[in-house]
DNA sequence: CCCATCAGCCTTGTATGCAAGGGTTCATCT
DNA sequence: AGATGAACCCTTGCATACAAGGCTGATGGG
């Protein structure tokens, strides 16, 4: 299916595999998911229209790489999205908030094991299933859209990343739903995306080689074998996950349809 | 452009010309646009995850029927954006205040003129004017789409439209912005859009027939000469400007809802 | 007379083939 | 040696051809 395409490169973006900036070939895709270029096309377009990715004529389909001024949008857009959720919740159910604490478990133990790339992941999905816990397909959605939109803006953008302080900005916002104070929540809500914006450097110009000097830093064995296209290598970041030492020619080909 | 197709099919329902459940066959679109029919896919594509449109399988594609829930979620969704947006606003040019008054008195004049058409178009554009002087491209973006979905709503579940309200409501709540009073205006976008809910009636039954049921009302002349193709005539809805087929005062101003 | 079955048509689904355009590289000229 | 031009290759853009499936209408049987 189309949507394989799709999610895969959104999970590869929330995950942190895949870096603005990231080629897309038609070809490469067809060819990595076993179809034709049809689908991908398809999977592509509807991409674009998310805002994930954007297509230079006859250059080829690009992870976007948001300027200053669209990722500062893009927080703007998360700000008031989240916050005027929290403000018109009125109840939330316990189980739910049950759910969120496992979630801010999970997230302390990965970034207390150091474990860069998940504890991202994790920070970023905080958001979603808050915004899934609150019941409106619609805004969990676009908030999907926009999560995958800042994560971007912080690979591109990232002068320092305190992820210990956003795991306890989650907590915060969760004490504060657990004492029904909801416009409290709000705030924190608020305060919370402020300082992940304030992390940032939007002043600095983007970063487009960060990529492959991580490729660099963690890899220096190999340096040599670069990848066929460009500076990342979108195999690796669609594969579900990370890094891992290449199995014997698994690729996504091989997996089942069903999935 | 295959631009083109997805604005005229926007701008269609904005307007109140395109009806939920319009068929809009491939082949017809590409026959009126002068395209193939891949640009046409790819059109009702990106307006399918935009949630404009549905495809059932080897059926066709047909501007979506939301169904109550989806009509609650979509009502939702604008008044924790709205709300949001105009809660984090903490200041507004005089210029985009007296562009959103001009066009308030647009709407009011198209509401005392008896054109029900225009004005109800004018009553939804007025949100997006609001989102636009924001001055968030993402968000204006974000309620454009939702603003199409709520307009499919009221046609399907429309028991009763006080446009004149309506009208009141954005006057009021340029009052509060001139005062620089923005959580009154932000409480004040909530009740509108709680007002606009409220005259619908979730309960009923989508009337399927209601764009059929008109065409035999306004144009009881000539009832033999249906559309060619299905109920609702796709090619005059695309068409920018209204019927033009009528004399333009007799039609709009004798459309009661009846209900 | 009514119902079931089947064939034909009309719809979307998908792949493939060719066209068009930009980048790169190599050769040639200054 | 450096610059310039052209040819090639690789990319997406787009249309068309065919495949697959559903709906409709006709036809035959009960």
């Amino acid at each position: 299916m189309v949507v394989d395409i799709e999610q895969a490169v959104i999970e590869a973006i929330l995950g942190g595999r895949m870096r603005p900036g990231t080629r897309l070939g038609e070809s490469d895709l067809a060819e990595l998911f076993d179809v034709s270029r049809t689908r991908v096309r398809e999977a592509m377009m509807r991409l674009e229209t998310r805002g994930i990715v954007q297509v230079l004529p006859r250059r080829g389909w690009f992870v976007v790489e948001p300027s200053a001024d669209e990722a500062r949008a893009a927080f703007h857009a998360r700000r008031v999205i989240e916050t005027g959720l929290l403000h018109m919740v009125s109840a939330m159910p316990a189980s739910a908030l049950a759910g969120l604490r496992r979630h801010v478990e999970i997230e302390r133990a990965a970034i207390a094991g150091g474990d860069i790339g998940s504890s991202a992941c994790l920070l970023g999905d905080f958001h979603i299933h808050l915004a899934e816990v609150c019941g409106n397909p619609l805004l969990t959605e676009i908030l999907r859209d926009l999560t995958a939109r800042t994560v971007l803006v912080s690979m591109l953008y990232q002068s320092r990343d305190d992820a210990a302080a956003s795991n306890d900005d989650h907590v915060a916002i969760l004490d504060a739903l657990e004492a029904q104070d909801f416009p409290r929540a709000a705030a924190l809500m608020a305060e919370h995306i402020d300082h992940v914006e304030a992390g940032l450097d939007l002043t600095l110009q983007p970063d487009r080689l960060a990529g492959l000097r991580e490729l660099f830093i963690t890899d220096a064995a190999g340096p040599a074998g670069a990848p066929p296209h460009g500076a990342t290598d979108v195999a690796a970041a669609l594969r579900p996950h990370p890094p891992a030492a290449t199995p014997p020619g698994a690729i996504l080909s091989q997996q089942p349809k069903d999935d």
